[in-house]
RNA sequence: GCCCGCUUGGCGGAACAGGUAGACGCAACGGACUUAAAAUCCGUUGACCGAAAGGUCGUCCCGGUUCGAGUCCGGGAGCGGGCACCA
């Protein structure tokens, strides 16, 4: 049996689309625009399985697009700043410069091999200087918007390497490296001021109507805007007061104590004189930046000996905590306890002793009602609370807000969740932040005229610290605005600040400017975006931010950078391991005689564990470019398409790709042997067709318009299963059926344009063997007869009380009484109700009938 | 800890707006072809009872709404993503 020679012909159809330039893009008003993009990747050195996934989506939707009249731009380009360069560099020796282009060499070449339609003439790296620096004047503009600033924050120290840690390289506590504790300390470094469109970026959130609703829900509650009361709490003794935040200032008499972050300014101030408190300020930082493991750490806190004044009651000190689970970056960094109605303020109450005033109770048991180890959440009626005893929650919180401003003693406000977006990082590998620090002049911009700033390339990654900052020379500059010597900033941009505009870089790639005004107004917003879940909040809240902020400095109109998001699911694979635990790669794997897994090697016994996201830690991957090498692109790119749907986690199998290899050798044997030779395109309708012929002819235009759908609505495994069945038939028929060769001819030439975005290599192959001498690539999407789609009779489920007895044929939107009649009718029917009384019988046209009895 | 998801046969999944649960595929089993194997083709396949006709049960668990629930509502379990310096 002939196999399909992927090798030859996948390379044989690459090369003629390359040179017709087929995926190149430029702007043609005649034509509507499609932006498809997917996220760049990071180059790591090779492809994953995640990434052939994520291409082969967006690859389908470009193509697609494509063949429905679209004017498609497809880029692709490389994530180039980043940790693992450095990394590498420590580990290896080898210059992150030069180990990121090789890297993005190799991974080139492998994402060329999946066929991939992308325009290769817009590809960026953004760490090339031609890249970034744009973004240095991106900054200088932001700066001088308003839209950048500097302020003192807190990171994670490493005492031992000198250096800081991000939130991933600190391990239960410690450096990933020195193993020393993690030390929270406080570094001058620059922000963007991402809150000043905090209520912008939420509300917007509504139009974005084709992003998935969960990534808006996160998007919403990471903005976290409530609406809630600052309280003034005096302090005893003191001249200054304490302020608070709360949203529920309805429970205001249920306050039992006040805690304050460990980082708070009085806090900061008691430590002085008093070595507990600042053992426990200490024992705070060591737990790192990282609000997870803030939040899992047990709830405690020392009393700080200040005492805050209840507003309402006289004589009623309330004492003020220090503690490690209030936030400083949140609201005030202070809060009022009220352990009757806040989980967290009664484990530290039940904890420290703390008094328990219920102050909201459940309308129906408002009678001494108590508080156990559970806070009372829910809604109710006030009580122990003077003059609101009786009101509703939000009646309260309006009737204690009215009091608090009049008094001077608080006011409503709204807060965000939402902080400024930090971007210094002291690290190498990053697009350096174009400012100078000047003695007499502080912080003065670098001119225009001088960008780029670039990063050197001798500098010494082993040293401890900052390697810009140990550079011998590189920081010492004149001053831009006195000209006296001064200093280079030795931080770079958070990586995300190069991730926030590629996508308008892709409209125009130039070396006068970041992109082109009127390619921009053409290309964006990306219509398509695609990426993994993970990036759920940061980046796509980043990436709307800057779109708002290059559109306030006069770079771009638009609103939104994104009209449409898909998100996929990771790609798993089962996990193995030896007698000792070791875990073993799936190539290291194989079955004994008896059905049992062994290891390759020396045949001992292998436990195989449950399927797990493909990670390098657990070895168990599989590397794309064996699998291509192995099968060609299109049967992994089929897989990746079948059976699960892309927002879902898909598992590798092997039997998957054998199926999928199957069914690709299953197309070409149907294009090249099929069982009734095809009429010509175009050949006339012949006058009759065999009754298996003509199902067959309007499986053909249900199938069109059912892959249409399916494509539109991204279920990608259902368009295949579509495909697969339409397929079936055309094997099913037979010579001497009347019409069969027209049908067939119009069946592949169906199939050809509906695998075209899937399997293009396979596609483009079969669609020459027809006899076709265009390109598939230019083909159009088929369209589908209408007046096939529709059925004249219909089979309708019937039910006795719910359950399924029989189904009845029935002309299409029968009336009631027909229905009625046929389905009493059924011999099922009638014995189930027997002697029975019909109470009623629903009848739902042409979809079910039940009788009630 | 907080926020967001997911859970359907042996397996991946399908079921559009609450209306025939299991499309399509994988695996398994039986058969054809073959000296044999591979490849390919045909058939069976949710569980249980039954010779069959047919029946009962069944979409993570418990409860509810409805003529009717995989789908809607309340509660719970398990698994996963994010938590601001991984990208």
């Amino acid at each position: 049996m002939p196999r399909y020679n992927f090798k030859e012909t996948e390379a044989r159809w690459r090369a003629v689309w390359d040179r017709q330039a087929s995926f190149a893009a430029s702007e043609d008003s005649s034509r509507p625009k499609y932006y498809v993009l997917e996220m760049f990747p990071y180059p790591s050195g090779r492809i994953h399985m995640g990434h052939v996934r994520n291409y082969t989506l967006g690859d389908l939707v470009a193509r697609y697009k494509r063949a429905r009249g679209f004017n498609v731009l497809h880029p692709m380009g490389w994530d180039a700043f980043g940790l693992p360069a450095e990394n590498a560099a420590k580990e290896r020796g080898v210059h992150p410069a030069e180990w990121t282009r090789e890297n993005i060499s190799a991974m080139r070449g492998q994402l060329k091999s999946m066929g991939l339609s992308y325009d290769w003439s817009r590809e960026i790296a953004t760490c090339e200087p031609q890249y970034y620096r744009f973004e240095q004047k991106m900054f200088l503009d932001f700066l001088e918007a308003g839209l950048a600033y500097r302020k003192e924050s807190w990171v994670n120290w490493d005492p031992v390497e000198n250096t800081v840690l991000a939130n991933e390289q600190v391990i239960d506590g410690r450096g990933w490296r020195s193993g020393a504790e993690v030390e929270k300390r406080q570094l001058s470094q620059w922000f963007l001021k991402i809150t000043a469109y905090a209520e912008d970026l939420l509300k917007s959130l509504e139009g974005l109507e084709r992003w998935p609703s969960r990534v808006r829900l996160m998007q919403e509650n990471w903005i976290g805007r409530s609406t809630g009361a600052q309280i003034f709490f005096n302090l005893e003794g003191r001249d200054d007061r304490l302020e608070v935040y709360t949203t529920r200032h309805d429970t205001i008499f249920g306050a039992t104590f006040c805690a304050i972050a460990a980082n708070h300014p009085l806090a900061q101030e008691v430590a002085k004189n008093n070595p507990e408190i600042t053992e426990f300020i200490a024992s705070c930082n060591r737990l790192g930046t990282s609000e997870a493991a803030i939040e899992t750490a047990e709830k405690k806190g020392v009393d700080t000996g200040l005492r805050a004044m209840h507003p309402f009651i006289a004589d009623c000190p309330l004492p003020v905590y220090v503690t490690n689970f209030v936030l400083m970056e949140y609201g005030t960094g202070a809060i009022f306890g009220c352990p009757g109605h806040d989980q967290r303020d009664l484990d530290f109450s039940l904890k420290y002793g703390l008094p328990v005033i219920p102050v909201v109770a459940p309308a129906d048991a408002a009678e001494g009602f108590t508080i156990g180890e559970e806070a009372y959440l829910g809604d109710g009626v006030m009580i122990n609370s003077r003059f609101l005893d009786g009101m509703t929650i939000a009646q309260a919180k309006e009737d204690i807000a009215g009091r608090l401003e009049k008094m001077g003693a608080g006011k409503k406000t709204v807060n965000y969740r939402l902080r400024d977006w930090g971007v210094s990082r002291q690290r190498y590998w990053g697009c350096p932040i174009p400012v100078v620090h000047c003695q007499d002049c502080g912080l003065v911009p670098v001119p225009e005229k001088d960008l780029p700033v670039v990063l050197p390339e001798d500098v010494d990654l082993d040293l401890p610290g900052n390697p810009l900052d140990n550079h011998p020379t590189w920081k010492d500059v004149d001053c831009p605005a006195c000209g006296k010597p001064a200093r280079r900033e030795t931080d770079t941009f958070d990586t995300f600040f190069e991730s926030s505009w590629y996508f308008a870089r892709f409209a125009s790639v130039s070396d006068s400017q970041a992109f082109g005004r009127e390619a921009v107004d053409y290309w964006l917003p990306v219509d398509q975006y695609i990426g993994g879940i993970e990036h759920a909040v940061l980046h796509l809240l980043y990436s709307r931010f800057f779109t708002r902020a290059l559109k306030q400095c006069g770079y771009l109109g638009i609103g939104e950078p994104f009209d449409g998001l898909m998100t996929q699911g990771m790609v798993c694979h089962q996990t193995y391991s030896d007698e000792d635990g070791n875990w073993l790669y799936p190539s290291e794997i194989t079955h004994d005689g008896k059905g049992d897994l062994v290891t390759a090697s020396g045949g001992k016994p292998v436990t195989a564990g449950r399927s797990e996201k493909m990670s390098k830690s657990k070895k168990n991957v599989v590397d794309p470019e064996a699998i291509i090498d192995a099968y060609g692109a299109d049967t992994a790119r089929l897989f990746m398409l079948s059976d699960s749907p892309p927002d879902r986690d898909l598992d590798w199998t092997d039997a998957g790709i054998d199926g999928a290899w199957r069914y690709i050798n299953r197309l070409w044997r149907l294009f090249t042997e099929p069982a009734v030779n095809p009429a010509p395109g175009g050949a006339p309708r012949p006058d009759v067709l065999s009754p298996q012929v003509e199902k067959t002819h309007r499986a053909i235009h249900k199938t069109i318009a059912a892959v249409g759908n399916d494509l539109d609505r991204f279920h990608f495994n259902k368009a295949v299963a579509r495909i697969r069945e339409l397929t079936n038939l055309l094997e099913d028929l037979k010579e001497g059926m009347d019409g069969a060769a027209w049908v067939m001819g119009e069946g592949l030439d169906t199939v050809a344009r509906l695998i075209g975005p899937m399997m293009p290599h396979l596609a483009e192959e079969v669609w020459r063997h027809l006899g076709r001498d265009t390109l598939l690539v230019d083909a159009a999407w088929p369209q589908a007869d209408a007046a096939l789609l529709v059925e004249d009779r219909i089979t309708v489920a019937v039910q006795v009380n719910g359950k399924l007895r029989g189904t009845v044929e029935l002309p299409k939107s029968a009336d009631k009484e027909t229905a009625e009649t046929a389905a009493l009718a059924l011999p099922g029917v009638v014995k189930v109700i027997g002697e029975s009384t019909i109470r009623k019988v629903i009848v739902v046209p042409d979809r079910i009938i039940n009788v009630v009895i």
